[in-house]
DNA sequence: ATAGATCGCTACTCTTTTCGTAGCAAGCGG
DNA sequence: CCGCTTGCTACGAAAAGAGTAGCGATCTAT
């Protein structure tokens, strides 16, 4: 993001992730939906539009400061957007989405697992 | 996590994530990755053992403070183990890894795009 | 039109999480 | 034995999040 390093370097496994070596995609990317709600958020949007007091009952314990800082941040990184029918995601974050989504039949074999 | 309850329910999209309804797989997966630096861990043990050390210069913000914390969680997970080689991620770990690994194709793309 | 409910969102305080640094016990090499 | 790295804990400061209250705007029913 406007870091002024004329290139972008590759985030393979392996390679360092967040800090040292910022502005990499893996790390901002990890920086953005690894924040509280985030992935919630996303995953809430997936199937349907949502006003913001539908989202925040979603997301039981999520405060609204914290809903909207999200959504916001969200919204910056063009995942998210505002529509008529309340939140939505983004082209993008409908492409993301799918990238997730696989994590919800993981997430199920894993609780056997636990 | 021994929430008590008889039933996990189906995690899909759309479904209520995270807080009133806590116990769903997803919700725990979010709620434990979700946090500062978890898939940054995931991501650099992917390819080889790390020792404390390394890992933390390559979370390089990363306080000692949250990455033991942070590998805590994830060895209670069954997520990464303590090997003569140092941190690794088990069986069930790399099978998160490949869920995934495809974020970060995506995020190069979407780095482009931003 | 008007009273009431609901909406998106901000303000504010209190608690939890994370940061950042210092440093200790244990292992290893010379 | 001495210096060096390693895994990890302690602790105070800063940042993020929770929880509650409530304001102006809109929607709903009468």
């Amino acid at each position: 993001m406007a870091d002024g390093s004329s290139r972008i370097k590759i985030p393979r496994p392996g390679e360092p992730v967040q800090g040292s070596q910022t502005g990499q995609p893996i790390m901002v990317l990890f920086d953005l939906i690894g924040r509280r709600w985030a992935m919630g958020i996303l995953w809430n949007l997936a199937d349907q539009n949502r006003t913001f007091r539908d989202l925040q009952a979603r997301c039981g314990s999520a405060s609204p400061t914290v809903l909207n800082t999200r959504l916001k941040e969200l919204r910056a990184a063009g995942l998210v957007e505002k529509t008529a029918t309340g939140y939505g995601l983004t082209n993008d974050g409908r492409k993301l989405f799918k990238v997730l989504e696989p994590l919800g039949n993981w997430a199920m074999d894993w609780a056997k697992r636990l």
